[in-house]
DNA sequence: GGGCAATACG
DNA sequence: CGTA
DNA sequence: GCCC
């Protein structure tokens, strides 16, 4: 369990300092161990009021930029067959090859078809969304300017509609359905209504479609959850619109040696957290107190997570995910946890139809003839050996 | 044509 | 079922 | 929307 802990990074932000401090004086959690994935200490000063921004509408809202706009030298398509790209991992699957946050080449192209992927989304196709996002995976993976749609459709991901998109591309500089998302009223409403905590696409489209077009009418008008109010309310202060492209979600996973210590941890650490007054109160009075005192049952292991805002000593707020797990869950629970999304989707189906290993957070096992073994992950490289494919570095997980 | 990750919680 |  |  040490070994864990010191094999993965640690943001150091004033929390963290106050965390280790609350730790050290409290023995009687001496072995729990935080881990994180590799996250951006980047952080919003808003300048804006939080009426002034739950007062946006799409016409106020800043402009939807395109990721990058790079000045792309248009690219001849007519000349066919280029190779592709030499030490391209051409797979379906994505954990097989290092996918960076921030692609060098193609980036235009990789922006263009994000704004897709999320139409597709918003849209409640799941099964185009996640077909753009293999294709933006790969791209994204891909070691060089793509030369023509021809190259492009060699790359496992890349279809035939794809290819065509890619073909007005590189011939006009910007894929048209794409680049008019930018100015288009419901995609950017549903988009900043799905932003917010506790909203999906099925609650984005109710409040488009019952005629709200901010946040703040939807606030005053619509019978909310408490969660989702809460949301709202918080959602100034998660705000990362501008200059911020880093999310900064934390997650911590927690574990003992001596699991009965875990009995109601969450509930004595939280309660401190509030003492020390880190959290909002107000998240407390909502549902979650609900979830607090449930995890306070010593319901016989497995899994323990809550969502949780926390307000350090900056006054930045953040969300955090407190989990609680068993010793054997370690390894997997932090591959689970730290993704990407795609990544995790791709590592699974990869186990799976590959190795017949079955893999989650909790645990991974073997399927033979009908019966399931379980093998004890004791960290993220022992899962990257045990399933047979090279350790990515969390940083490289960018699917 | 079938399948697309997998699971907890309200 | 919707969301994380 | 794409792969097998």
């Amino acid at each position: 369990m040490d070994d864990i802990a010191k094999s993965v990074p640690v943001i150091d932000i004033q929390w963290i300092r106050d965390w280790k401090k609350l730790r050290s004086s409290d023995s009687d959690h001496d072995d729990f161990v935080p881990s994180l994935p590799p996250v951006m200490a980047t952080s919003a000063i808003s300048s804006s009021s939080g009426a002034e921004i739950l007062n946006r509408r799409f016409k106020d809202l800043p402009p939807e930029e395109l990721q990058f706009d790079d000045e792309i030298a248009r690219r001849r398509e007519a000349e066919a067959n280029v190779d592709i790209a030499p030490g391209f991992i051409n797979s379906k699957y994505e954990c097989l090859r290092p996918t960076p946050y921030e692609p060098k080449y193609n980036r235009k192209l990789v922006s263009l078809l994000l704004l897709l992927e999320r139409k597709r989304h918003l849209d409640n196709e799941p099964k185009r969304s996640l077909s753009y996002r293999h294709a933006i995976s790969a791209i994204k993976a891909y070691p060089r300017e793509i030369q023509s749609s021809k190259e492009a459709e060699k790359i496992i991901g890349v279809g035939k509609k794809m290819a065509e998109k890619i073909k007005v591309f590189l011939h006009t500089g910007t894929i048209e359905e794409a680049d008019k998302l930018r100015y288009d009223e419901q995609f950017r409403t549903l988009s900043l209504f799905s932003k917010v905590f506790g909203v999906g696409v099925t609650t984005a489209r109710l409040w488009w479609d019952m005629g709200y077009r901010t946040l703040q009418e939807v606030l005053a008008s619509a019978k909310l959850t408490a969660a989702v109010q809460l949301g709202i309310e918080l959602f100034p202060d998660f705000d990362q619109s501008r200059g911020k492209t880093k999310n900064g979600d934390v997650d911590l996973i927690i574990s003992s040696k001596r699991p009965d210590n875990m009995k109601g941890f969450l509930n004595k650490l939280t309660r401190r957290l509030i003492e020390k007054n880190y959290l909002k109160h107000k998240l407390w009075n909502s549902t979650e107190i609900k979830k607090i005192s449930h995890l306070e049952r010593p319901s016989a292991g497995a899994r323990q997570v809550f969502d949780s805002f926390e307000k350090p000593s900056t006054g930045i707020r953040r969300q955090v995910d407190l989990i609680c797990v068993q010793p054997d869950e370690l390894g997997t629970a932090i591959l689970g946890w730290t993704g990407s999304k795609q990544f995790e989707r791709s590592i699974r189906d990869y186990a799976k139809k590959e190795k017949n290993l079955l893999l989650n957070s909790q645990a991974m096992h073997l399927e033979q003839n009908g019966k399931r073994k379980k093998y004890v992950v004791h960290s993220e490289k022992d899962a990257f050996d045990m399933i047979g494919i090279p350790y990515l570095e969390p940083e490289l997980r960018n699917c």
